[in-house]
DNA sequence: CTTTCTCTAAAGTGCACTGTGGCCAGTGC
């Protein structure tokens, strides 16, 4: 198969990395990375122009990368860059999977020690050789230790946003097969939890031992682990587990439920089903003796909730929060839907860290059917972000007022994504945030503050009347570095208060505030918006992962900002903060 | 390695934080 511009960017990168291991010339190794960038962010086929080495006149691409790209785009390959990747073993790279290390350390640990994978680094680091090296102490060698334990406590765990689409693929797959009557992904993918363990498909068919065959034929199949007449189990190449059954179309309603959990859920929901007098489990309702009418017919999921007396309870909700309880008193509440949303807050662009500019991002807001979107670029302090200096932010102001002369539907809102600093001040002074339309203040740096300090920070920045909202509460990355310490309650207190939304950041690394929160803070007054965090057109989507959130936090529309009018959030943001409180 | 107020050589994102080692280097945003 011909090379692909990720492909290509990919090896560029890992030059970048290779050299600066070695040592080089730090603004050489940059300039490997922005031709990474230049490469996947070309307008046209530059895979093709570089075959017909026709690169002239591509900043950022001078003579070197001009060779270098013709030669990956006709011959696959790079020897400049296999030369340089033999001089290094395989398992170096994952060691910059390691909070704390950097190209230096990671040279120095090579070679001084001959580390070169994880398994190495933590001998070392047990044995005490590593700590004989300059510039590592018993602090960094502790913290070393933390993120090794970390990655190997999440080393078979996935993010919902990383395997939805092969997810949805297989499912469609499935669905497309002549023998398959009902298909569903049931499990935590189904209860929408933002990390996952195995997928798990359910079909109903006639002729289930067919189905499982198919199943482990997929293409996507990297490997089988079992495959029998009903049931079959096979591993993608990411190493994602998936699991298939295959049941009878009557059993299916059962086997949804039950496979669908959660544990706790089900537990409490086949005690209410005993005290009918019925024993259930995968397969359907038992009578527990003779004398107990039968269970009345089950068609879908939704009746054998019925049955046991229950609103159908979405399974987003099926935690054993509350639900079950709910169900009971009618109390479900309508869950905000995808198609609820008028617009969204929180979008770069170009002028700081974002792949597309201010027209493009407009546009591509219309097009998924927005009334409005909120751009939110970096301030300042986030210079590695390219943020904005005041001057820079005055004329997006006035290129936003401009560009929203030209739509009669649609608006752009304006904003900045403005730092909070370490004693809880802003990165932009008061008088130019009143310039705005609305403002997200978040955290990006001395993430270590102990929880009384960040708590405060955050809490102070919410008594700013400028702070529209807080962006990304407790700056976590999924299955990679946990929140920040900040007590969630006080902070939740004052965003009542005060009038200030928490945002609920679609990002599928962050996923933040997480949803076993959002039920209180909703209880509380809290507002909410639902925020992509997009840095490109495509990440426009993420709204998607956002909304299931959202639905698994038991919001409803009239939560979250982001459902009014263009015309309502327009004369809601004009409102005093503390006229919007709820 | 690329760009440039270039013509052959120089300049090329900044800052805070952390931990270590003795006053600064490395990392991360």
């Amino acid at each position: 198969m011909a090379i692909s511009r990720d492909d290509i960017a990919a090896i560029l990168d890992e030059i970048a990395l290779l050299l600066e291991i070695k040592g080089e010339n730090p603004f050489k190794t940059r300039a490997y990375r922005n031709g990474a960038e230049t490469v996947r962010n070309f307008d046209g086929d530059i895979v093709a122009k570089a075959k017909e080495n026709d690169l002239d006149g591509i900043k950022g691409i001078g003579k070197a990368l001009q060779e270098k790209l013709h030669e990956l785009a006709s011959t696959g390959k790079l020897v400049f860059h296999e030369n340089l990747r033999g001089e290094f073993p395989e398992g170096l790279f994952e060691l910059f999977g390691i909070q704390g290390l950097g190209p230096k350390k990671v040279r120095a640990l090579y070679e001084k020690l001959g580390i070169d994978s994880i398994e190495s680094l933590k001998k070392s680091c047990t044995d005490g050789s590593a700590a004989a090296l300059p510039g590592f102490g018993k602090k960094s060698i502790e913290k070393l230790l933390e993120s090794i334990t970390l990655k190997e406590k999440f080393a078979d765990l996935f993010r919902l946003g990383d395997i939805a689409h092969i997810a949805e693929s297989m499912l469609e797959k499935l669905r497309q097969h002549p023998d398959s009557l009902r298909v569903e992904i049931a499990g935590s993918y189904r209860r929408s939890k933002e990390i996952l363990h195995d997928l798990d498909f359910l079909v109903a068919t006639t002729t289930p031992a067919i189905i499982t065959q198919y199943f482990s034929e997929l293409p996507e199949a990297s490997s089988v682990i079992a495959c029998g007449d009903t049931k079959a189990s096979i591993r993608l190449a990411n190493g994602l587990q998936c699991d298939l059954r295959a049941v009878s179309n009557q059993q299916f309603p059962f086997a949804l439920q039950y496979f669908s959990g959660s544990k706790e859920h089900n537990v409490a929901l086949r005690s209410r089903a005993l005290k009918h007098g019925w024993s259930m489990n995968e397969y359907g309702f038992t009578p527990k003796d003779k004398s107990t009418p039968g269970a009345p017919a089950v068609k879908e999921e939704a009746d054998i909730y019925r049955v046991l007396g229950l609103d159908r309870i979405p399974p987003e909700l099926r935690e054993n929060r509350g639900e079950i309880e709910a169900a009971e008193k009618r109390e479900i509440p309508r869950l905000i839907e995808l198609e609820n949303l008028r617009g969204t807050f929180h979008n770069h662009t170009t002028a700081s860290d974002g792949k597309n500019s201010l027209e493009e991002m407009a546009e591509a807001a219309r097009d998924h059917g927005m009334q409005y979107l909120g751009i939110a670029d970096h301030s300042k302090s986030q210079f590695q972000a390219n943020g904005l200096y005041p001057e820079r932010l005055l004329k997006q102001i006035e290129e936003i007022h401009r560009l929203n002369q030209t739509w009669d539907d649609f608006q752009l809102i304006t904003g900045s994504e403005v730092d909070i600093l370490k004693d809880g001040t802003l990165d932009f002074e008061d008088s130019l945030l009143g310039k705005l339309d609305y403002t997200v203040a978040s955290i990006h740096s001395s993430f270590q503050l102990p929880e009384k300090e960040m708590t405060q920070r955050i809490i102070r920045a919410m008594e700013n009347p400028h702070v529209t909202m807080i962006g990304h509460l407790t700056g976590r990355l999924l299955l990679k570095r946990n929140s920040y310490q900040v007590n969630i309650d006080k902070v939740l207190d004052c965003a009542a208060r005060t009038g200030t939304i928490i945002e609920l950041n679609c990002n599928p690394k962050r996923l933040d505030m997480d949803w076993r929160h959002w039920h209180r803070a909703r209880d509380k007054g809290v507002m909410t918006s639902i925020n992509p965090d997009a840095h490109s057109t495509e990440q426009l989507h993420y709204l998607a992962f956002g909304i299931r959130l959202a639905r698994k936090g038991w919001l409803r529309r009239e939560d979250v900002l982001n459902c009014m009018s263009l015309t309502d959030v327009q004369s809601w943001l004009k409102l005093p903060k503390d006229k919007r409180a709820q």
